[in-house]
DNA sequence: CGAAAATTTGCAAATAATTCGCATTTTGTC
DNA sequence: GACAAAATGCGAATTATTTGCAAATTTTCG
């Protein structure tokens, strides 16, 4: 059904790896991958996104939706953090990451799954600036 | 600056209220409230939006963004456990969710909303049938 | 290797969601 | 009640996203 590596394709992802954790406009990605089409961008974010490779958010004041990648390698050992305001993903330290899940495990017995849980908030920098 | 209870809000908000946990689109809540106009809807979605009444989210597979109210007493007291098998919804226990957001503050600097953050994951019936 | 089959691309046109301008109405205050 | 501030409704204007289709690309397989 599906599953060409083209040239488009392979850029797109590239742009995505060296933009990790970004929240990132198709019309900003399509700004900055010029030989691609527009068309393609949107075609593959959408499949990306089936994939579960990107994420689709909607961000605040924005009319258009967001997208954003994760490293699986990175994925797997700790919680994110995304801010609502300025958009940016923080990486949870590990030991704290255990240390937490560690807790809701025991208490609730809840095994949360660290690639899939983004927890919202806002980050120390756009606090400062309220 | 900002703050009119006029009557098309204050039917909107009464929509919310009796859509809590919902996710809807603004076409969809501007087709059931014909009395508001599109542009009114659309308004005070986002300023809603921006006070953290309603949280704004991107669905896989659609162009519209849509909107989800929760009940501010219930929800924002706790965080959320779903798990991805069964597919209920857990509510952590209102004394841990505070001392992990507090730990979270600590040592990330980092605000956690808690209406908006869900932990994915598998709870422990379901990690028992396995 | 080379051709057929499957899939994706690029373009431009179409679609539809969201925003905006502005005159008018509503709301809150004194 | 009258005034100022703010929100409404309307339709027009934007503009992000989607789509149709012929052409190009990628994969498969003899």
């Amino acid at each position: 059904m599906q599953a060409y590596m083209t040239q488009p394709r392979k850029r797109l992802i590239t742009y995505l790896h060296s933009h990790a954790d970004e929240t990132l406009s198709a019309g900003q990605i399509a700004q900055d991958l010029p030989e691609i089409s527009v068309s393609a961008v949107y075609r593959n974010l959408s499949a990306l996104e089936q994939d579960g490779t990107v994420r689709k958010v909607a961000k605040s004041g924005s009319r258009e939706v967001f997208y954003q990648y994760m490293k699986a390698e990175e994925c797997r050992a700790h919680l994110h953090l995304s801010c609502k305001q300025c958009g940016k993903t923080f990486h949870m330290d590990e030991t704290e990451t255990e240390a937490l899940l560690e807790s809701i495990a025991r208490v609730d017995g809840f095994t949360v799954d660290r690639s899939d849980t983004v927890l919202y908030g806002v980050c120390s920098e756009c606090k400062k600036a309220e």
